[in-house]
DNA sequence: GGAGAGCTTATATTCGAAAATATTTCGGTG
DNA sequence: CACCGAAATATTTTCGAATATAAGCTCTCC
């Protein structure tokens, strides 16, 4: 359940505002599932979900519109956006195009600097686990934030802030996904030998080898999910 | 100056709340440029300017962040996000790979239907004027609708909803520049045979000269802008 | 002269009640 | 039983005052 403190208690000069700290948390609730798609976000459920007042928990949602991870409707309030079998084809899709673009750029402009982000990045990311928990798949935060650090090494070199502000964004439109996935994989997949192939491939130079390693490495989380024969819960999906 | 009517005196009963419609208006005041870049969007300043209450200011600033026309730091308010000469170098550099892509997959999945939506948003364009006014260029709303319908025609047949939803939020952060451009180069630039241009090479089915034009057509913002020599403010850039 | 503390002013944020709107329930009629 | 309209209930949205925070200004001390 919700830890409810520490939001009114203290003081937030120079700190986060309720409403952020609201944003912050029904993000994480919507991207680890506690917050299920399609379900509806209502003002007063979530004032004491979050043990906080009307008008954050509103400047919150009206945030969470610019992820696509909520809906909103006039007069009929927000709900958690939907997830959707054709929803994870194109957003995989046009992942692999987005990618794409930007290794390519990054792989065309390669310094050593951006070589040895690579590299450091999958050693920090292959000593963390995978899950916080080892007899079952248990959301470990640490892991995604050196997970996110590692797939943005390999596009950072692209030279266009709006090309890798975009790729960030499918990543995290992607997270309700690779949840998913995670937790029906755990712990058959071994994604450390994924990440290191990635490493190598973009490191040799290959460009072809490279790009083709990613895309498998991207399609992965559709052929476990749809290998898998769950059914995706429906509702509508925001693009 | 702002039309101060019909926010607070009609029901809104199945119509746009008061808080969709100051984001309408303010979406709209940063496009034109009447609110330029980098204005502080203090709340007791647009509470006077569109006469309703904090609330709905709030709320249409908090939803204006996903289309980065607005810039938010906690505690330090609104601003409108600034523009420059980076960034519509990166802009159109990001639009012309991403529409790139969308205009390859219409055409290789072409089909009469799509032609003849080119067809006919190109004949209700070249029908209307590009300004509102023929002395000088003064920005005409109806010419805008069926600018982004014509552009929309050659990329909605990519079967990707969120790579046209991702070109259509490219073309809306192109929008202040496309503004600018226009009021600099009116009424020399000839835009009805640059789309000309583009209607016959996308049915041509020569998928390198339509991309091509395409590229020239969305370069020409660039062209115009950089050409001028005018100094863009800068500002903080939301991308 | 510069740095820091304290005070004042401006404005961002939050509060929670009131107003507006949507949804559900109930009763009447054909 | 089905449909319609009215009333009741639930929820969203807005209101505007109160509270919290940042920014600017002044004074004092080293």
């Amino acid at each position: 359940m919700p830890l409810k403190k520490n939001i009114k208690r203290d003081s937030r000069a120079g700190g986060p505002t309720i409403a952020t700290s609201v944003y912050d948390r029904l993000r994480a609730d919507i991207i680890i599932g506690s917050l299920e798609p399609g379900h509806r976000l209502g003002t007063d459920q979530l004032r004491g979900r979050y043990d906080v007042g009307i008008s954050p928990v509103r400047e919150a949602l009206n945030r969470l519109l610019a992820e696509k991870l909520v809906c909103f409707e006039d007069q009929k309030g927000f709900h958690v956006a939907g997830i959707g079998e054709e929803d994870l084809y194109d957003l995989i899709r046009m992942r692999c195009w987005a990618e794409e673009i930007a290794l390519r750029e990054s792989i065309a402009q390669s310094t050593p600097e951006w070589e040895e982000s690579i590299i450091v990045a999958y050693h920090r990311l292959s000593r963390t686990p995978r899950s916080a928990q080892s007899e079952k798949f248990e959301f470990n935060p640490e892991w995604e934030v050196l997970h996110r650090e590692f797939h943005t090494a390999f596009l950072a070199n692209c030279g266009s802030p709006r090309l890798l502000a975009h790729c960030q964004l499918l990543a995290d439109q992607s997270k309700r996904y690779r949840q998913l996935a995670a937790s029906i994989s755990y712990p058959t997949r071994t994604e450390r030998d994924e990440h290191k192939t990635l490493m190598e491939m973009a490191l040799s130079g290959d460009v072809e080898a490279a790009v083709e390693a990613h895309h498998a490495h991207l399609r992965m989380t559709l052929e476990i999910i749809i290998g898998s024969g769950l059914s995706l819960p429906t509702g509508k999906i925001a693009v």
